[in-house]
RNA sequence: GUCCCCGUAGCUCAGUGGAUAGAGCAACCGCCUCCUAAGCGGUAGGUCGCAGGUUCAACUCCCGCCGGGGACACCA
């Protein structure tokens, strides 16, 4: 029996058991659509635990607890379990067979690289965007938080099942570009950069990068020279960009070029497409998309007066193309001072025709504040005091960065201590895990080398009835319930958050389960079935952790 | 003004409408002559911002306040 219907098979037992008390007449009712089973923090309430009771009991016009004792029986009759008790208001706690549990370890090793996916999100087609930073300068703080979570989640989604495509919308084209290109252009002749330009050293960095590679770009003419400027300066900053992220462990599928999305003549597709749902029009000179149609604060501007395009027009075309890709869903990652999309988007997803309670998802990100020395990092451009991705890195390393920021629900801003984070102990939970693996790595490096039989056909499951076992055995079981909620509620620290405690479970269970036989003893069964117990444990951190992109070293 | 997020232990934060609200750190007390002490066990620490409502049951859902942060454009 696999984890994830383990506790499936519970609740459905638990249904049928509604059901024949309503056949048999006993019971007034209807059986719940979904049957509320959880694992008790208390372990004295069993391995499950079940309040449907106290919610058939006030239709029923019966007590909760008479209810419970109307499926008590039906349960108690399932091989996987060893006792049913009712509890406090109504509560049917729910104890299994012990070393029916233990199977688990043999499903884990059986399958030890898929234990824990799904397929949820099956079939399902997704493109996840995230980062989409202008290629005018150095990834930040608040990129990098979306680079851990998007990249997490996007493990995550495809654990689930989903076809995930993984996408960096580029916005190179429009002022900022040009103002980029004045920038790096100036800095290299040596002039004052533009009031509006950019500002951090890195422009000057730049620009000696420029004009190294074409010496010869000082000569051209004065009016036009900037954009070559901006060209060469640009596509050095991308592939920085690109190479810091490869770095950090987060991959792209598409670099999604806005200039591409304008040359294949996508904004006038988009428009022919809007103008056929009837959302379109034209008024003060400009065309418009009427987004108040379906919940947007204002109407949105699509050509200007002028004739130039906004960028709504580009993120409209964008999304229409996503859809035209054959993308059912579209995941928008987006920082807090983006919030004002959300109505937007959906609201053009709404003209465009589709659902936008479907179709779109927006995630918002709120901030990262950065603690040094006992005091806030304030961030600014202007400044020039802004903490990039690299530097993060560099201050306490890959596996700290992804896991401190992917740790946090991105729905709440979080503050970073880089010393705490850098002092490399377990102040810092990251460390917690990964030990438990390396511990985990030298105990079957020992096991090996004591010749301890271990794999399936050394693996007796009714050895394995320790609390401490037992406890340890539970918590494997829910890790491919959390992947799949991870992934149902777009939230990879749920991961995180599971492997802490499955760290902790396993260090508990370390501190009173001799695995290694002790002094003289002779090799048993037991020494096997906690060598077997161990294996799943390190199999199922190493997936969480790949999940999480941080390593799973073998020693520390 | 309108909208979004947050308010839980000294600090940083978890918490699917369920039982005695949790973890790490910080504080205090214990545990290595044999598996990695980056560990384990224990003590102490709470008006879940305030006030109503819904419910058998509210930290959780709804309404209103208070406090903190953020966003509003024919900017990018």
């Amino acid at each position: 029996m696999s984890s994830l219907t383990q506790s499936q098979a519970l609740a459905a037992a638990i249904s049928a058991a509604i059901g024949a008390a309503i056949e048999r007449g006993d019971l007034v009712g209807t059986i719940p659509v979904t049957i509320p089973l959880e694992r008790p923090k208390n372990r004295d309430h069993g391995d499950y635990a079940t309040s449907v009771a106290l919610q058939l009991a006030k239709p029923a016009g019966m007590s909760p607890r008479a209810v419970a004792e109307l499926l008590q029986s039906d349960l108690l009759d399932l091989p996987e379990v060893s006792s049913v008790e009712i509890a406090g208001p109504g509560f049917i706690n729910i104890t299994l067979n012990r070393s029916n549990q233990a199977e688990l370890v043999s499903t884990i090793l059986s399958s030890p690289e898929t234990y824990g996916t799904g397929n949820s999100l099956s079939g399902i087609s997704i493109n996840l965007e995230f980062i989409s930073a202008n290629p005018t300068g150095p990834l930040h703080l608040g990129h990098t938080r979306w680079a851990a979570v998007g990249d997490s989640l996007g493990r995550v989604l495809s654990a689930a099942g989903a076809l995930v495509t993984r996408e960096f919308y580029i916005n190179d084209r429009g002022n900022q570009m040009d103002l980029f290109g004045k920038s790096v252009e100036a800095a290299a002749l040596g002039q004052p950069i533009p009031e509006d330009g950019y500002q951090g050293d890195y422009i000057s960095d730049l620009a000696d990068a420029v004009v190294k590679e074409n010496p010869k770009i000082k000569e051209l003419a004065a009016e036009t020279r900037y954009e070559s400027f901006r060209e060469a300066a640009y596509k050095v900053q991308l592939a920085e960009q690109q190479g810091v992220l490869e770095t950090f462990n987060t991959h792209f599928d598409v670099w999604f070029s806005e200039r591409s999305l304008h040359e294949a003549g996508a904004v006038e597709h988009a428009l022919t497409k809007l103008r056929t749902q009837g959302h379109v029009f034209d008024s003060e000179g400009a065309i418009w998309l009427r987004t108040t149609d379906f919940g947007d604060d204002k109407d949105r501007v699509i050509t200007k007066a002028n004739g130039d395009l906004t960028y709504f027009a580009s993120d409209t075309a964008y999304y229409i193309n996503k859809r035209e890709r054959g993308f059912d869903i579209c995941i928008y990652m987006l920082g807090a001072d983006h919030h004002g999309y959300v109505n937007r988007l959906r609201a053009t997803a709404a003209c465009a025709g589709d659902n936008p309670d479907y179709n779109v998802e927006i995630l918002i990100g709120q901030l990262v504040k950065i603690m040094e020395g006992g005091e806030e990092v304030k961030l600014s451009k202007r400044a020039g005091t802004i903490i990039t991705l690299e530097e993060l890195v560099e201050k306490v390393g890959v596996d700290a960065a992804r896991y401190t920021l992917i740790r946090y629900p991105v729905d709440t801003p979080m503050v970073m201590d880089i010393d705490i984070l850098r002092r490399n102990t377990n102040e810092n939970p990251v460390y917690y895990v990964q030990y438990a693996h390396a511990r985990i790595a030298a105990v079957l490096r020992n096991v090996a080398e004591l010749g301890i039989p271990i794999g399936l056909s050394n693996f007796d499951p009714s050895q394995l009835s320790h609390d401490r076992e037992n406890e340890l055995l539970g918590t494997l079981a829910e890790f491919p319930v959390v992947v799949a909620a991870a992934a149902t509620f777009r939230e990879p620290h749920r991961v995180a958050r599971y492997l802490e405690e499955l760290a902790g479970v396993y260090h508990g269970f370390y501190a009173d389960c001799r695995v290694l036989p002790l002094g003289e003893e002779a090799i048993s069964p037991l020494h096997s079935a906690r060598a077997n117990l161990c294996a799943a444990t390190k199999q199922v951190l190493a997936n969480g952790l790949e999940l999480l992109g941080v390593s799973a070293p073998e020693r520390m």
